[in-house]
DNA sequence: CTCCGTATAGTAGGTTCCGACTATTAGGGA
DNA sequence: TCCCTAATAGTCGGAACCTACTATACGGAG
């Protein structure tokens, strides 16, 4: 599978937009705002402008109107062309049915978690799992008052029930690690620098070795 | 709170590898495969290197030694500074307690999932279930083979049991959307253009106005 | 009526990041 | 023994990305 011309997600969110009704990218960047649409997307206007001229390069959306408002900066209004049009459509498909790798900054820590000690991982640990669960509610609320109140079709905000229900399980995980390394059921293992590199020491039995 | 000067997790990964003992970077992104760190971290040979300048531009390790062996190209070993040491705890500390937002691409393409329809939509969302599931599967028989066989502390591949337990949670959500799109449940509202923009059809009674 | 904060709209510049490439050596099959 | 592939070690140029900034308009506090 060949690498996408365009791989930020940004653009997509662009093109989304843009199958709605033309646009200025300010215009844009307000409207994914207004939509809660900021939280699956990095809404960045330096990075906005850039895609745009990307997409325009691309020829998957073109300028149809630069107006200007008294003083103000011009503004440049785009819409998508039937190859956007299709690319949209086929781009999330793609994005869908295909798995891809992240790297999350989560994974990275805790992949040294090892190095804080059980006291301080222990700490840590409790400390994001207290503001993960202040999230979980956050955005309970933020879904109850959009979805719940029924201003908004529940798909139109899908993706922040998907989000809530990863938080929830980032969330559960880290409590059950978090239990684990306190009643102690995680072993830690001592680490120690021989020559030749490290070992460490096993839980009861069975050679560490390596 | 400050941005970090470096942010890049694959400088963590450096600065963790280097606590052991003292490595080029080829030598580290070997390591790290080996290790099966490579599922966190983004091992990218462009990206190793410039990361590694960076290090030392910031004092946070050092290179110790140039050989060179036969006509190869010269490898430049690397070790932290005291700096570099406190500097990896602090950061594993603030990188596990402190959520940050991160925007996968699976969130994005859902916020315009409704661009499929609900045939292809449920079929793009079966595929990546497939795919999950054997992703799934797989990560499990390295667990399996490595700590299940007390080769490796539990604690050492910890960041792989949490992504498995992510990917279970996604998985999950998958399957359940993917239900709700076939019996119906999960409402496909028909959106029109109006003039003044778009309107979109309630489920039953309560108006779908904006 | 003036000052200040916020909303509007976009630009500039530098750093980071990555894919594609170079060059050498070791090992194994025919 | 010769070739082909894989492993070793790293370089380079350009795209992507983000921070910080410019500049105007507008509404309300004092």
């Amino acid at each position: 599978m060949a690498k996408r011309k365009i791989s930020n997600t940004l653009a997509l969110a662009v093109l989304g937009l843009l199958q709605e009704r033309s646009m200025h990218p300010y215009e844009m960047a307000s409207t994914l705002r207004e939509r809660h649409k900021d939280s699956s997307f990095k809404v960045n206007s330096g990075s906005l402008y850039d895609t745009v001229e990307a997409l325009v390069r691309h020829g998957w959306i073109e300028p149809v109107e630069t107006a200007r408002d008294g003083r103000r900066p011009e503004r440049t209004v785009y819409a998508p062309t039937a190859l956007g049009q299709d690319e949209f459509v086929r781009w999330v498909d793609e994005l869908v049915r295909t798995p891809v790798a992240e790297y999350p900054k989560f994974l990275a820590a805790i992949s040294y978690l090892g190095a804080l000690g059980p006291e301080r991982a222990a700490d840590a640990l409790a400390g994001r799992a207290a503001e993960l669960g202040r999230r979980v509610e956050e955005t309970s609320a933020v879904l109850a008052e959009t979805v719940g109140s029924g201003r908004v079709p529940r798909l139109f905000m899908i993706e922040v029930e998907c989000a809530l229900h990863a938080w929830e399980a980032e969330l559960a995980w880290t409590r059950r690690t978090l239990a684990e390394i306190r009643d102690g059921s995680l072993y830690w293992p001592r680490v120690e620098r021989t020559e030749q590199g490290w070992t460490w020491s096993a839980p009861a039995a069975a050679e560490g070795a390596k």
